[in-house]
DNA sequence: TACAGAAACTGACTTCAAGTCATTCATTCA
DNA sequence: TGAATGAATGACTTGAAGTCAGTTTCTGTA
């Protein structure tokens, strides 16, 4: 008999009904306004019931944030998955970056409320190891691209793949976090762009380790993609 | 009579003192660890005493942090009191951020902790006031410098210097931030030296912002630096 | 169908920390 | 000296996370 099969299966819809709820409200307070109590009332449950699912608010918010990791995710995948040449596909995945950032706002601030060390003290070793776990798939697929962006002869041997996956996100999170909340207060005290700050820095990046081959090429990309417009 | 000036004195006093005690306090267990009863007792005062000379816990952390800030600003204001090479100059901005990192990471960590904007919510605006006034003569200090850099032929003169003060801050901030919080994560998953990422990183950034020129006076730069060694 | 035991759920309660305010204490100066 | 002003106090209020003894619901068996 199925019972014990389809309690499991209750009980995942569940846990999946309480992530809805607390997604909900994450996305609208944040994680130090949000309360257990709201995230209970949204869930149509008592408060005590989300503990018997989540150890605590903060492995509640560490798993919504997996739900968004997991979107950037499958968009890269969806990237390397198209046979494109080398540099198509390397802007491809800078510009998906920038895209997840405006199609999922909220996904995007909590992925780096999360960066902050400050927070894990309440997070269970699970759910870390989970994040990890989706943290490491995103960087292989940025580190096994430059290293055939290297293969190809289209990037600079001498720098270390990893490394040039880590400036290349390091540069463009900053900016889009900036662009996040300090949009206005550039463009009024100091009359600066951060939209084209953000493009300028990925093009001095992306210039400052192709090879000349791998700079012809992009030209080239570019232009193809101008005309296409 | 200077009773007044007096107390106006004492006033003061009693202000740093609490400031002092909160440093101690926010730099052992940060702000969601630290408690307004532990900094009172550290300050030999009552909590409600706290309350008199700083509106919030949040005002009490901005306040700490801008010492830190100003100490950074002091570091950057005496390198560019002494006459030097552009060139020089630039680098040495450069490492001292490094150098602010490495010998005041509390303080890093505040300034970064506070960059969220989830934080602003209990925060009084002359306290936020305050802060960007600080925060002003920073920028102030690298855009001039940035502005020297192309008068003088060795930068690049089609990039803002608002654009390259912000693309170059905004990198070393976060590979600064990585190396705080995942230096070991890096190193035994990744095999990536974040210390050396950061150099490479900069390198990159210094070679696509410089003009033939500044290039070679870099070049010469850093060969007479390595000869001094 | 009745019922015992297990599983799921509940919400009042505990704990802890921020922030308040009526009261107490200290200082000044007339 | 003592009234008035200002400084300091700590018990109290508020609000939220997390707990747990008790209640309800479900399930498999007689």
């Amino acid at each position: 008999m199925g019972t014990a099969e389809r309690k499991e299966r209750e009980k995942e819809s569940r846990k999946e009904s309480i992530i809805d709820a607390a997604q909900k409200v994450f996305f609208e307070k944040g994680l130090l306004l949000a309360t257990m109590e709201e995230i209970a009332e949204q869930a149509e449950l008592a408060k005590g019931t989300l503990y018997l699912y989540y150890k605590s608010k903060e492995d509640l918010y560490l798993t919504v944030m997996i739900r968004g990791l997991n979107i950037l995710c499958a968009m890269f995948e969806s990237i390397i998955a198209e046979p494109m040449p080398f540099i198509a596909t390397l802007v491809r995945l800078i510009d998906a970056y920038t895209t997840f950032y405006e199609h999922h706002k909220n996904y995007f601030r909590m992925l780096h409320f999360f960066q902050m060390p400050q927070f894990h003290k309440q997070v269970s070793d699970e759910m870390k190891e989970a994040g990890r776990q989706v943290d490491s798939r995103l960087w292989n697929i940025a580190i096994a691209q430059l290293k055939r962006g290297i293969r190809e002869g289209k990037l600079r041997s001498d720098i270390d793949p990893a490394e040039m996956a880590i400036i290349f996100w390091s540069n463009t999170t900053t900016l889009l976090l900036r662009i996040d909340s300090q949009l206005d207060f550039w463009k009024d005290r100091m009359n600066v762009d951060l939209q084209h700050t953000l493009k300028v820095s990925q093009t001095l990046m992306l210039e400052s380790v192709l090879t000349e081959e791998g700079k012809k090429e992009y030209r080239e990309f570019i232009y193809s993609e101008m005309r296409n417009r």
